[in-house]
DNA sequence: TTAAAACCGGACGGTTCGGTCTCTTTTTGA
DNA sequence: TCAAAAAGAGACCGAACCGTCCGGTTTTAA
């Protein structure tokens, strides 16, 4: 691995979590200085602008994201099971997020809705990817007689990650898990009214 | 009215758009100016920095919900009525929400997460506010005998409005209301359930 | 070992930021 | 009507913004 690709990447760690935790505007490249000790020639020999490293950074926040969830799913058999793994990722999003700064999804959802739309681009594209993925297990829950096949998977996958995402958001205001938790019990509740 | 008191509802009204669509560090001085008309001299004549415009356009986007909410609350009469006519405010969450640009309580939540906390507080407040209002109506249920005594009116309401929030953030990231229409849709399910 | 390539430091530039201040214009109340 | 007060215009300020560029140092491959 040649010198430069090692900074590219600790350039692109360090910004994850600053984009994550001050967003896109509020992360300045004097910031990104700051937190990876370089100055301004090397950010800009590996990057072209601000808006470029923006954007692999939120690639890259997406495979940290995608390893929690891969990590959360490898113990558990039932569809059931794992998409209640996948929103326990979350059960400390108060303090112990994936990533310091809560969900990037989420973050970059709100940020990127009127101003980057590349950056909004990539979100839409991050988001449809999860929820397809959560339809997904839905489906396959029902083809293997988990669940009653009178479950609508899409609706159903949709109003699990809005809970989820919700309850990020109202917990990370409070700084009180509590609002996750009950999110995580109502899934679990929800999951097992259409158990057949 | 003094003159003055009207150009500050009129900044207050514009910045509040602004700030909601935009976000507090995506909104610049200039911006104020360009939607109002007016001049610097003007906007520092009323408000003694962009802080604090931006804590009455918050205080003010609150009262613009607060009025939403009161008109849908109007003529309904049970608890869950009440919940889900509020949850439909946001039924066109796309294309036109209460205020442009989506939930102000989410987005403030979302921005001011670790920068602002002035704002923050203020969110917290407001976010505290909702909930209560809505664990009241739950309780009230109960209490007339429209919902079984064994619910958890706290972890209903916080389920609720996480549902609502985190389908508002899906839909305008997607651009299509169908996750409020499902949230909406489970919510009247989910209080379905609770009936006695 | 050595020349070329890659890497990075940091001064610099043009722009925009939030905010101040002075001066003119408009509003106000008597 | 008219003087005092309020309102507003806009030049100006220092700081911070993103991005450029050149020169020196370190890696790299032969």
């Amino acid at each position: 691995m040649r010198k430069g690709e090692k900074t590219k990447l600790h350039i692109i760690q360090k910004s994850a979590e600053l984009f994550n935790q001050n967003g896109y505007t509020g992360t300045s490249m004097q910031d990104i200085m700051d937190a990876t000790g370089l100055t301004k020639g090397a950010l800009y020999r590996g990057f072209s602008s601000k808006d470029e490293i923006a954007i692999e950074a939120f690639k890259y926040a997406g495979e940290v994201l995608h390893a929690h969830f891969a990590a959360a799913l490898e113990k558990q058999e039932t569809a059931t099971t794992k998409l209640v793994a996948m929103a326990k990722v979350y059960s400390d999003a108060v303090h112990n997020p994936p990533l310091q700064g809560g969900c990037p999804l989420l973050n970059t959802a709100i940020e990127s809705d009127h101003s980057f739309p590349v950056l909004r681009d990539y979100a839409v594209a991050a988001y449809q990817e999860t929820i397809s993925f959560m339809q997904g297990l839905l489906e396959e829950g029902i083809a293997l007689g988990e669940f009653r096949s009178a479950m609508d998977a899409e609706s159903v996958a949709s109003v699990i990650f809005s809970s989820i995402e919700g309850a990020i958001m109202a917990s990370r205001l409070t700084r009180d898990n509590k609002h996750v938790h009950f999110a995580i019990k109502h899934i679990e509740q929800l999951l097992q009214t259409y158990k057949s």
